[in-house]
DNA sequence: CTGAAAGCGCTTACAG
DNA sequence: CTGAAAGCGCTTACAG
């Protein structure tokens, strides 16, 4: 074994002057000091630091102990320039404080970890300009994929140039169709079956639905699903119980009125989203009927917030960290297959019945026509 | 001009295998790249990356040209292993679901973006295993800087061995006493003497203090607040209206019962946080006195969940979204110059009506000895 | 204003 | 099993 040499590292042309370090604090360790230390090579090092097993005992144990002697801490940029690889995958929401996407990036955030992973995070506040900016800047820092939760109004352009640059990329629980991407959806005409049969199960036979335009694809999905639970309890939804409106708290509270103004009116609803769902328990109370209690009211919780504001309200909704971390998968999938996949995967949406300040609304019964207590 | 040569990047001894990118893909562009195609050295292509003025018009027009063409990326890990620096800081928190957490990290999120850096971010769990890996992780990477709020349990010693390598960090919303760091912490006191000019302004003349043990600092700092208040309108806060008890919610309604057995009893309470609260109003419901209406409570708004569960609570809360920039930015301080502040920084603490579910409290008067309605 | 060269901290064939 | 050398994509004095 060769006595340790002293390297001189010379500061030849490419003088660094270590920018971001305190003054006087002394150089990180780097494998060179390690191998210096242990009196092996910077091979070597390198070796143990992977556990490759090729190393000898004897050479292993001195690598480890000068690296805790000297407080050495892998330089992960550096291997990863070395390597042409990244061990940070990029991840873009739209509203962090929606609490559906801070779930969503939980969720994400438990795969990354345990696949060694770094998470980029950053949250885009619904601006399309900042989503630019944001996208831009995680290229630059060469993240190996990207889950996007898109701004409203993102399209297919947009997103494209990302795409063709053969970056793994993942677009959750906003669609943009015709973007060659995995793109994961809920399961929109699922949830609006299950919240029809859920409505039949606790007796309701005359059921609304309210909010949304027709000409959108998520209103006749979920329009669909609910006509199918109908079919099969042999009810056919009248055109006249489907009450479009702006997908608004204000747009949900007109519909509810319209719908109340109808003869041998329902008895329950469901909501394009929650907002509208909001909307139409305003619109009830304003009649003096109690929502949940007096009149079933669902909604798709696509906004997010139905659990705090709507004491009674059934949502609709897909398990936000289940949901992360299956997309987290799908795309981990890909970064180390290393290739992209372009497939459209939905996800299971799940009943959800809020216990929050009221009484749950299934503990009332069937209702409609019981009088207020 | 030298016509563009044709560099022939031998793959000599390190071969790169080119892992991470698909096998047809292209190699991504380099600055040699544009050097060649824009007829300029690597030096002029990276001067007009950073934007130096001190390239002429037409290379850098002729470089601009070049990237576009090529699709070109900044290697920005690359030049942060040259220059020993590094664009990205590590936040780890210790429960994203949380929402304070969630919009803490907005906040974190608006200002590291805005200064050019990316957020790495990870979420602890709770876990101290988890946060163990996730700092060194985070090292591993070579973020700049860290903001942590850390899990329960975590002692001086757990953070010490980062706090020595010369990291700046910044500790917030929970204090790690003895940790020789920028820690962010809420104004206990400030916010319960706001608390008890808030009772006092609706007419309470009799306070209680709920929830909590005496022999801890934020117990007694909470208390203090309010007897200052208190003081300034020369009421003494009685012993017995103080009810020591497990910070739960089955802490807070045991509490509650004990508080509604005094004689002249108080007509609103100060809880030790939100949780305490909860059971606060638990206790008064079993008692047949509405929470609010009939009998103000006030919690320190620590789990965060108040605005939903309690409709006429009055909660005490930093802003956090606003919390997160201003540790942000004492942080990003911290790092661009270099150096390690250890100072201990206050946060103010807002008053806030929440006027989720019922009427908010503030609606009703001062109440306590009015019947129900 | 531009070019050639060195080096950041790693990994990887390759020769011993 | 170990060592010397080359190179990942950048930046930076330095010489022209």
């Amino acid at each position: 074994m060769t006595p340790a040499k002293k390297k001189k590292r010379p500061m030849g042309g490419g003088a660094v002057p270590r920018r971001g370090r305190a003054a006087g604090m002394p150089r990180k360790p780097t494998i060179s000091d390690v191998a210096e230390v242990a009196g092996v090579s910077k091979s070597t090092v390198s070796l143990v630091v992977r556990n490759n097993p090729i190393v000898s005992d004897g050479a292993r144990k001195r690598v480890l102990e000068a690296m805790t002697k000297l407080g050495y801490v892998y330089n992960r940029g550096a291997a990863n320039l070395r390597m042409a690889s990244s061990s940070a995958i990029g991840v873009i929401v739209n509203d962090l404080t929606n609490s559906f996407f801070a779930e969503l990036a939980v969720g994400i955030d438990m795969i990354v970890q345990s696949a060694g992973f770094v998470q980029l995070l950053a949250n885009t506040g619904e601006s399309i300009d900042r989503q630019r900016e944001v996208i831009a800047s995680m290229r630059e820092h060469g993240v190996s994929g990207m889950i996007i939760t898109p701004v409203h109004g993102t399209s297919v352009e947009d997103l494209k140039p990302l795409v063709d640059s053969g970056m793994p990329i993942v677009v959750a629980v906003r669609d943009i169709p015709g973007l060659h991407a995995t793109r994961v959806m809920p399961e929109n005409r699922k949830g609006a079956y299950e919240a029809g049969r859920y409505l039949l199960g606790l007796g309701h036979r005359r059921i609304g639905f309210l909010g949304g335009f027709a000409d959108t694809a998520v209103f006749q999905t979920r329009l669909q699903g609910l006509k199918d639970s109908l079919k099969e309890a042999g009810i056919h939804l009248e055109d006249r119980f489907m009450i479009p409106s702006n997908a608004s708290r204000a747009g949900g509270s007109a519909a509810m009125r319209r719908l109340l103004q109808l003869e041998e009116r329902p008895t329950a609803c469901l909501c394009i989203n929650d907002a509208v769902a909001f909307g139409a328990c305003d619109g009830l109370r304003s009649a003096g009927i109690e929502p949940g209690r007096e009149f079933g009211v669902i909604g798709f919780d696509d906004v997010a917030e139905a659990s705090c504001a709507v004491p009674a309200l059934t949502t609709i909704s897909v398990d936000p960290q289940a949901l992360g971390r299956r997309v987290a998968q799908l795309l981990l999938r890909q970064v180390s297959a290393g290739r992209v996949d372009q497939e459209l995967v939905t996800t299971p949406i799940r009943l959800v019945v809020r216990e929050s300040c009221g009484a749950p609304w299934r503990d009332t019964g069937p209702g409609g026509e019981k009088p207020a207590g």
